[in-house]
DNA sequence: CTGAAAGCGCTTACAG
DNA sequence: CTGAAAGCGCTTACAG
């Protein structure tokens, strides 16, 4: 596999040193900008190409950042973690780093075992997407290189995490609902299941406090069984006038669901979802929900990630990143007098 | 960031050279099994990580495999080259190698520079995932390093190419139709824009002429404009019975189209997908498509980069991989008779 | 402005 | 069975 040019090649064509090509090449100070352009030049017919791995083991980095998926969340039809992914790609390209995707299986998850890209030294730091298992939270501790959980966290793991504003998100989508005079709001999603799935929750009973509704246990509809996997959501036997679902695709489930109960949306029922994804356009009514900034999100965990690299002390906390609520045709304004904005 | 143990280390803990380290932590010949047994020991007490780019720098290898993607293609909804690289991750780490994402912008793309994954030596292969322009063709053509187009290919340039059996899989849902009783069958796709686009059409042309169906131009719809972008489909003026449509989404596009004309689906016209991405489910009714095996077009991409790896010489030519038709609810049989299976 | 020397962490070939 | 030596390609002091 040794038929690489290598800086030596092109010091020996043009009877200079190594060190001298090495200086060029890196338009560092000490070769005359005549002998640095040539150089240079014989570098490009000579087809060279940088050898990374030569400058890893000198700097101790590999110029990689590993990105670890649970596999559990790439099956899915709609693929936000690979889309997140893609974005870290983009801006890690920007500092000079690559991506390396690393999907956690399963067993991995139950044996926790350390993964290959740490066990290697293939990674200087690791951003982990989508929920783990509260033992693996563990075995990421245990690690000694910067971390970050990303879109989810864990309140108990010292862990700087970025996420949605969750909270927030909920909460300005049900004051809108009550803002257009809904006093009886369900809210769909297993709260024992992700982090985000709680927040929401939380966000949503906020709302519902600071308006003096009260929440009752019938207002809480599950979605989803312990292991992730969804189940068929169970109408209450009073029916809502609107419900607050923790993502699009459960919402989806949903309207289906209440279409085939013979309720019209938005009509008998409104609904909101969250995440902005596929589900909420193929709706029919589109859904009114909250956008996840996608970029913005990978720009800042990538940024928080590299400043670690450099700076292994360096603790960001919990960064929260904003969403923005999405308005479209599944509510209906219930009041009997309209709303003045 | 120098803080790593190393096989040094280890080895003056022990009072033996490193020498001896490595071959223990290898399994290679030439260390007491008592010895091997205490190296590896220490070494998990120690917590040593294996330094691979020490490694890399000896075999030139990077042990990374480099997976490129265009931009254009990444920011659709359903994230199929996404999926396909994920499931290349997946079966890399069987060779004990790592998929290194290399999304190609569409500035690179134009001004036909290498890719840093290229330029920097940071992988052993490159697998590129969906159709590159012409020019890039040429300038990939010219990187010194195995590679392999996954899911398209070029018949002019010398490059092997994994990519789903179009041809066979229109054929054989043309010929479906056909026995359905079928006769007048549009085809829906700019032929121009891709070569997946194009060999599905000539499956289904393959079809036509088998069964002495005449193709007529006013049976070959357009549905994108030159740069790909999705364009409103034009229905003809005297109807087809059914359309063949070169992927899911066309075909779901066409669907609201057709409804919006007044058209019943299956009870006008019969439709028929590929890909069986999440517009097939989402249709209604749920249409007959073609799946693409993605974990076998996965596997067999990186057992054929493999392959070039240790051997630069190997050439597979172009593989194609099977898809599976998926019968459902969107073509009627309008045959006199009924069809004898 | 230029280069000889040393070293990053590992492995290979060879000697004992 | 064990290890001293050399080398992979580059960079970082340091000397001239």
């Amino acid at each position: 596999m040794k038929s690489n040019i290598t800086m030596k090649d092109i010091a020996n064509k043009l009877g200079v040193s190594s060190v001298t090509v090495s200086k060029a090449l890196n338009d560092k100070e000490g070769v005359s900008d005549n002998l640095k352009l040539k150089i240079k030049k014989v570098a490009g017919e000579m087809g060279y190409r940088f050898n990374s791995a030569a400058k890893s083991i000198k700097d101790g980095l590999s110029y990689n950042i590993g990105v670890m998926i649970p596999q559990r969340f790439t099956g899915l039809n709609d693929s936000f973690y690979l889309r997140v992914y893609q974005e870290i790609a983009v801006q890690l390209d920007h500092y000079g780093y690559f991506g390396i995707l690393n999907i956690l299986s399963s067993d991995e998850e139950e044996e926790l075992s350390f993964p290959r890209v740490y066990s290697e030294n293939k990674v200087d730091g690791i951003i982990i997407l989508g929920q783990i298992s509260k033992k693996y939270i563990e075995t990421v501790q245990n690690m000694d290189l910067p971390k970050l959980f990303l879109d989810f966290y864990d309140e108990h793991a010292m862990i700087d995490s970025i996420v949605t504003d969750n909270f927030y998100g909920a909460y300005e989508l049900t004051n809108y609902l009550i803002q257009n005079g809904h006093r009886d709001i369900a809210y769909v999603g297993n709260v024992h299941s992700t982090s985000s799935i709680q927040d929401r929750f939380l966000g949503y009973y906020k709302s519902l406090l600071e308006h003096g509704l009260k929440f009752e246990e019938r207002l809480l509809l599950n979605d989803r069984d312990e292991r992730g996997y969804y189940i068929d959501i169970e109408l209450p036997d009073r029916m809502p006038t609107a419900f607050v679902c923790n993502c699009d695709q459960v919402a989806y489930n949903l309207c289906e669901r209440l279409r085939g109960a013979g309720y019209r949306i938005p009509d008998d029922c409104s609904v909101v979802g969250f995440d902005n994804d596929i589900y909420a356009t193929l709706n029919s009514p589109q859904l009114t929900t909250v956008e996840v900034d996608i970029e913005q999100m990978a720009r800042t965990a990538v940024k928080s990630i590299m400043d670690k690299v450099s700076n292994p002390n360096r603790r960001n906390g919990r960064v929260l990143v904003h969403g923005k609520i999405i308005y479209r045709q599944s509510v209906r304004n219930i009041s009997d007098s309209p709303v003045v904005l």
